[in-house]
DNA sequence: ACATAGTACCTTGCATAACAAGGTACTATG
DNA sequence: CATAGTACCTTGTTATGCAAGGTACTATGT
């Protein structure tokens, strides 16, 4: 199992894509947390993901360096696996930060002449 | 070829994966352009798209009824088809852009928080 | 002791769509 | 009439979100 360094080049392509990545590391960034809480917070931030898109997408991220996990036991059923953002991890999202701030403000001026044209 | 309904809420997936169809929109609403038009605008946002990227997707935009097209003559060159937003296309911009409005707010929180902590 | 419900993590197969690469056709220019 | 520039389109590949289904652990009721 070996560990490609990760592209950030092809993170701006997959904001565009899928605009998933970028909000699950801001979430993990908050400290620990497991796949539900992560779920939960993106059902707020009306991201709605199912448990199949998130489980592949936790394992790609965490094979690409970005996160890390601890197992911990619960109170209340089986073990879970908490997760932590890397150094990398937050060397990426600074650079998913400021790609989001010019795509915000574009798109945020593109809406502004809309409005104003109608 | 007939024109099925636009399913809003397809849509908004397609917002979280592609990220693209909605600033294209944006800039058919401000009037008759074509492709390269297009091309150079979103390259403006930091979104740069290629042909075949676009082609097909303004050819989707157009069979989902969002956009109509007239060919209108160059002067140096080939024909070009000049794309405007139907009475359907803005009425899907309207609720995109809430749509957006809502993932920008919450992604800016999260964003602050992350700032804040660090 | 055992069945049931609840929780947590994961995998398989499918559909969609962005992209790279290449193709057709029109116009102007030397 | 060949070349360059422009414009639109198609094919094949790849990535990934999703639906559906699976395994395994814990607690609870009988």
């Amino acid at each position: 199992m070996q560990q490609e360094r990760f592209n950030v080049e092809n993170a701006r392509i997959q904001m565009r894509k899928g605009l998933l990545e970028f909000p699950i590391l801001l979430i993990v960034a908050q400290g620990e947390v497991y796949a539900s809480d992560i779920l939960d917070q993106l059902k707020k931030t009306n991201l709605i993901v199912v448990e199949g898109t998130l489980y592949p997408l936790l394992n790609r991220l965490k094979k690409a360096g970005l996160l890390d996990y601890v197992w911990r036991e619960s109170k209340s059923g089986p073990p879970r696996k908490y997760y932590t953002l890397t150094k990398e991890g937050e060397r990426v999202l600074e650079e998913l930060i400021s790609t989001w701030n010019v795509l915000n403000s574009s798109i945020t001026k593109l809406i502004k002449t809309y409005e104003k044209s109608s």
